[in-house]
DNA sequence: TTTGTAAAGATAGTATTACTATCTTAAACG
DNA sequence: CGTTTAAGATAGTAATACTATCTTTACAAA
């Protein structure tokens, strides 16, 4: 069987909807690979516009800006992570079985999903690490967090904050508990491979270490008796 | 007695250094002033000259660009911070000590210290939670790694790594939990000024409640007998 | 006193970036 | 067949991120 899988975006998102036509999906494709390339810094819709043979003015059409385009990657990424979730954890009830599965999602390498013709996930992945976090530390975020702009990234949260409070209902903290899970998993991505002595897993830059570690930090804080007391 | 403090900065920072002369001190007064005011994305050294009364060429004169001057006030924050924390942390045995005063210095307001007439620290904490990451964030990480600009960040890592190793020797990754500890604090500050529903202290946004949620996490991992075992 | 040197001020100029506007062509739709 | 709509083509603008050069000021050595 074929399957097509299209994510519902935000409509505040884009100015048109770039899954809608072929030229939108060129944008998305080639951003992507772009991004990935040179940084988000030194990405600019000129050169995005050369890439896929068409003008500026052409792919303003579509995003606002840059910024509102890298928001658009980072949204769509939380999307289709969330499915991932979703259905890797269907059925299954042990719910630290299924944390560790999100664990494991977000620490590891991702394939394409041949499934999103025009999205390679495995370079959005990487884009995420990088430049995820510049979606929102910004001085919009409050504007755009008013336009809904980060709620698949919230929604995200939420999933994890109760599979975080099924392992332990009287966990304090599960929403800073799955924030935490999420950035750290990313950043000690990044450190292993840039700046390898912040981290423990510079000699192997082994990703199933940044598992180990996060599986460490989060069950250790599960199980903890400091909050079963009281 | 009247104390200067004085940061002996890496060269490579800087093309003059900023400490030495008048001009200097007010390029790193105003910048912390502009950038806490309009985010890095917005600040110029156009507007910083006319800040500033001089004019941009001036700038260039002390800095390459606006991405080595964030480098710089980075590294100043982080030199700064590894000599409050050596000094907090003075004539405490206890390793539970130390970190929980680590976690404090990391996770609540910084007060201007008035020995650095011309830094005020409680917006450069601002600045660092807000656009400290993007230092090395990007595409040159590598290369401003090797002129060693990001030492004083992981210094700091390392002394926070020693005290966790204090703590508990068979721990298995102390310097991810340093640098973990480090981000946490920040990002989990962001969000709940920003973001709320990402974290568990939406309601009073109380820093307090942020050295509880890491204090929790960090000893819970470093009590945890899991590692103790094998 | 003269001369050299270095910081800083003043001014100008350039390539690129981040847009906006307008006009034309092409396709798609009823 | 005429109308809407997307997209191509072209132009233009303000701001950004620099670089270059020339002058003034200051202070210090010869």
């Amino acid at each position: 069987m074929e399957i097509q899988l299209q994510i519902k975006m935000n409509e505040k998102l884009f100015l048109r909807d770039p899954e809608q036509s072929e030229l939108g999906k060129k944008i998305i494709l080639h951003s992507i690979q772009l991004i990935h390339l040179n940084g988000f810094e030194a990405f600019t819709f000129k050169k995005l516009a050369e890439a896929i043979g068409t003008t500026e003015a052409g792919i303003y059409r579509y995003f606002e800006n840059k910024h509102r385009l890298l928001i658009y990657l980072t949204a769509w990424y939380w999307s289709w992570l969330e499915y991932q979730v979703s259905f890797q954890t269907n059925n299954i009830n042990d719910p630290v079985v299924k944390l560790k599965r999100v664990i494991n999602l977000l620490a590891t390498t991702v394939e394409d999903d041949i499934r999103t013709s025009y999205v390679d996930e495995s370079l959005l992945h990487q884009i995420i690490i990088t430049e995820g976090t510049k979606a929102y530390l910004n001085k919009r975020v409050s504007e755009d967090n008013k336009d809904h702009l980060f709620k698949p990234y919230k929604d995200l949260c939420a999933v994890i904050g109760n599979m975080i409070l099924e392992c332990n209902p009287r966990y304090k903290y599960p929403k800073s508990l799955a924030s935490t899970i999420i950035e750290v998993a990313h950043f000690q991505n990044f450190f292993m491979n840039h700046l390898p002595s912040l981290t423990d897993f510079g000699k192997n830059k082994d990703e199933a270490e940044i598992v180990r570690f996060l599986e460490d930090l989060v069950f250790s804080s599960l199980q903890s008796t400091s909050f079963d007391k009281e």
